[in-house]
DNA sequence: TACATATGTTATAGGCTCTAACTTTATCAA
DNA sequence: TTGATAAAGTTAGAGCCTATAACATATGTA
């Protein structure tokens, strides 16, 4: 009779779940990489998890809560990813450095929904001590090996500042590649050709004094 | 008897607004600016202009469509300001170039909400020429100040690739600078130390091939 | 076993987008 | 001047969404 339930993913036998929590983020992401950074409701999540549209709303407080959570992920996934990028070099050198942008621009381009998302958020987000930290951490792995190229402490001004500068060119680079990809500088300067740029003025800038 | 009306600007006399579609744009640019790059709705902004939630569609197709005129606008406003920021300065010097990132920042600083609206669109956004357009035409001022600088032709690859790369360093510092207003590293290094400081490498660099 | 808690469900209020059908005003050609 | 047409309003309403309330079912622990 009723062949709706043939259209819902995995109709369950149980009553309960057992996992919806991160199904829902994980289809959220989905719905992200496909309908942009905003392209998702939590209704639409619900129906995928093969929930009912008010399901959700026992794991997230509101559609914003779910979506820090989704965030709050994706910066781990971002740490871990900068910080495996560094290893493929030795650290404190250009290609270290280089490196780790390397995994920030191909994280934007893999998963440039999320990547939108973190960096677009505005309301509650600053509040987020949990996401401002994240970030932070982010941060530090640049200014760490900055750190040791200049063979300073991660405290220092020259450390900081040159990986801040740095930082502003990985990011605007991301942005501005999957923001526009057909853009022609985009392609004529191809990411690692840039990375090494930046990383040797920047440094080279910076250990000059 | 209804005093609801009290509540609506500037209540009419005309049956017709006469510049609804400005006054829309200015209240959603309100709007934008108070809630948030996606925290307006068409029905709210007709409210505000004293008008039925059906009248914004006798001028816009849809939503996006709004979003897409107010970005239009904000980045003429936007382009000028750049213009203006270079002409403080002798064109083709250190001066200059920053100056006009000095604009971008400012503008940023300025109107964050549009400002995020404006590298945020992803749906319909790249299929608009227009906006493609005014986007290049924002990068013009750049490279056409960078050329003047290393003495060559705009069209040049050592032109256009020194302005990609301080259009990163600006891009991703205004970004970074309206995201996370407390982050030490941003205030340490001030807009224009920035500026220059990433003037110079970049354009010192370019100079020495 | 039994009670408390966690995690589902249905129902529903209220907001939003956008369209249809209708009304009022402006424009412009004869 | 007039009368047809187009432009720019209006109300009504379908259909989607968020979020809550009230209720149902499982789980776990005393």
């Amino acid at each position: 009779m009723s062949d709706a339930q043939d259209t819902l993913p995995d109709r369950r036998t149980t009553y309960h779940h057992g996992d919806l929590r991160e199904q829902l983020l994980d289809v959220v992401r989905e719905l992200v990489e496909t309908h942009g950074p905003e392209g998702f409701s939590v209704a639409e999540a619900a129906r995928r998890a093969g929930v009912s549209t008010a399901a959700p709303y026992k794991h997230f407080k509101d559609r914003t809560d779910l979506m820090n959570a989704l965030v709050s992920k994706a910066m781990d996934r971002m740490a871990a990813q900068m910080a495996q990028g560094r290893d493929r070099f030795e650290a404190g050198t250009y290609e270290s450095v280089a490196g780790i942008g390397q995994a920030y621009i191909d994280f934007a381009k893999d998963e440039p929904g999320i990547f939108r998302l973190m960096f677009g958020l505005t309301e509650g987000h600053e509040d987020q001590e949990v996401l401002q930290q994240k970030g932070e951490d982010c941060f530090g792995i640049v200014v760490e090996d900055c750190a040791r190229f200049l063979d300073t402490a991660p405290e220092s001004e020259a450390a900081r500042r040159a990986a801040y500068i740095l930082w502003t060119n990985v990011h605007g680079h991301a942005f501005l590649s999957i923001d526009n990809k057909k853009k022609t500088e985009a392609k004529a300067l191809e990411d690692w050709d840039f990375l090494m740029t930046v990383s040797r003025a920047v440094l080279d800038a910076s250990a000059r004094g």
